[in-house]
RNA sequence: GUCCCCGUCGUCUAGCCCGGCCUAGGACACUGCCCUUUCAAGGCAGUAACACGGGUUCAAAUCCCGUCGGGGACGCCA
């Protein structure tokens, strides 16, 4: 039988990183066994699912390149199913109506928790002779008494829970819908799914839902209950932590590639290797290497594996990913060799496309703005001479290249006894504004002779008038 | 409270199933050095962990028991 799994999110708010690592398991696989990965969006919660949020998990999706081959398939539009297979039940006589008022369930539960114990059902509607004619009732599922329910677990192995810790539990509510525990079981048997890949705050759920596949007579799946994601704080990943939605990090220059290679080695590892390509993922990845215990999202990591990124990808393409980062910047630009150029140096030393955008904007804007700390200390009256000097020597040149720039600066240092460093600071400062920049060669290279001799007299004008 | 899961450097992890090769390996971060026109990148080196206590054994990070710690679940939420 060919494998089928399903990443199954509630639309209630934005696809975060917890979320999206178990969507990447199932989808590596999925890959992995060449099965198939399908999207469901369990959108039961009325007042709590919105279009936006079923928008946006599937945007975040297609940005990451989690494909998926079945869906989305929506649970609302599936309520006469689920209600046909709690009918069946009804009628087989393993399920039963009940009439307890959720205000009475709610006393009873009250009155539980005071004793300090967990509150079960008693069976009180079990064994009604007759029932109320105009009555809204709930469906309950009957459990055994005895006995006790195995959960094998691909990750964790058996799981054994006492029967007596589950009670008549409800498959379907008052109004009609179904429980998450029943429409969860009826949507994996219908749409074959054969392995149940999720987070382990579904660990408790899965007994009873093992109870129901047993009542309907279904097989099984094979279930992989993956470990938390946690905070700082060893608390579950919430947003006290910070950016945690996937579409905050593609806004902060983020690689999905990065991304994915990130939340994948979280939780699950080959070896000593660190960086996997996509096909890598797909070959490699296999629910025994993935770990048991949480674990603890690490921005600093994720931030090394994204710089990672940005310096093995070809600078046309981090130049066609930059350019929606440069225009908010209000830099009309277009994939030119002059960006390419420019993206190639800065690539190198940039940990986002943030980065790459924020470190570029010397090379578009009008007037360089000086830093006052490095326009301080190098744009001093010591240096009139040296850019003098340079623009002197560079209006001459024909060739404005780096070799013929080592050169002129070559025998600039030479001539004056200066080491290269006291003046290529005081040009970088001129050229950028800062002290800090990709190779100074580099960077003329690419403003181009006039810019480099506008740029070099402005700044003797500005040292002289200050 | 009850039930369940988890416990190797600060963090992600390898090793655990099938005890010895572990004076516990790699990666991020951190520190130092090298390279160097600044900053990165790169290279080299360093700090740093088997939660604790009992067993079993010639030998335990690895097997067993207990303790402690962390997390999760206990809904007509999903």
């Amino acid at each position: 039988m060919s494998v089928r799994v399903r990443f199954a999110p509630s639309p209630t708010g934005a696809l975060h990183i917890g979320g999206v690592r178990t969507a990447i398991f199932n989808w590596l696989f999925a890959r992995h066994h060449n099965g198939k990965f399908i999207l469901r969006i369990e959108d039961t919660d009325r007042t709590r699912s919105t279009e936006e949020s079923i928008a946006e998990i599937m945007d975040a999706m297609t940005w990451l390149g989690l494909d998926w081959d079945e869906g989305p398939f929506r649970q609302s539009d599936r309520l006469s199913v689920y209600q046909g297979y709690a009918q069946k039940l009804l009628e087989a006589g393993k399920a039963y109506r009940c009439y307890c008022t959720q205000e009475e369930l709610e006393r009873r539960r009250k009155g539980a928790e005071k004793q300090g114990s967990a509150y079960r059902y008693e069976g009180t509607c079990r064994n009604l002779k007759s029932y109320p004619p105009d009555k809204a009732y709930a469906i309950r599922l009957i459990t055994p008494e005895m006995g006790s329910i195995e959960v094998h677990d691909l990750i964790r192995g058996t799981i054994t829970f006492d029967a007596k810790e589950i009670d008549d539990f409800i498959i379907q509510k008052g109004d009609g819908f179904p429980t998450y525990n029943f429409a969860v079981v009826i949507d994996d048997v219908t749409m074959n799914i054969t392995h149940v890949i999720r987070g382990d705050d579904h660990i408790a759920n899965t007994p009873k839902q093992i109870l129901i596949y047993n009542a309907l007579g279904y097989d099984i799946p094979e279930f992989a209950h993956v470990s938390t994601i946690l905070g700082s704080d060893k608390a579950k990943l919430s947003k006290r932590h910070g950016a945690i939605s996937v579409v905050a990090y593609r806004e902060m220059g983020y690689l999905p590639e990065a991304l994915v290679n990130y939340l994948t080695r979280l939780g699950w590892s080959y070896g000593d290797q660190e960086i996997f390509s996509r096909e890598e993922l797909f070959e490699k990845f296999t629910l025994e290497n993935v770990g048991k215990s949480p674990a603890v999202f690490n921005p600093e990591k994720l931030l090394w594996l994204n710089g990672w990124y940005i310096r093995n990808k070809p600078a046309e393409e981090i130049g066609k990913l930059v350019i929606p980062f440069l225009e908010k910047k209000g830099f009309q630009v277009t994939l030119d060799d002059k960006l390419i150029k420019i993206v190639n140096i800065l690539k190198e030393r940039a940990k986002t496309l943030v980065d790459i955008a924020d470190s570029a904007e010397y090379f578009f804007i009008e007037e360089v703005e000086y830093e006052e700390s490095a326009r301080k200390k190098f744009l001093i009256p010591e240096s009139v001479p040296i850019f003098e000097a340079l623009i002197d020597k560079l209006s001459s040149l024909t060739d404005f290249t780096i070799s013929e720039l080592q050169s002129v600066f070559g025998e600039i240092i030479e001539k004056r006894g200066l080491k290269l460093v006291q003046v290529a600071q005081p040009v970088r400062v001129a050229l950028t504004g800062g002290t800090v920049s990709p190779g100074i060669f580099e960077v003329m290279e690419i403003m181009g002779k006039e810019r480099v001799i506008e740029i070099l007299k402005k700044a003797v004008h500005h040292i002289s008038k200050s």
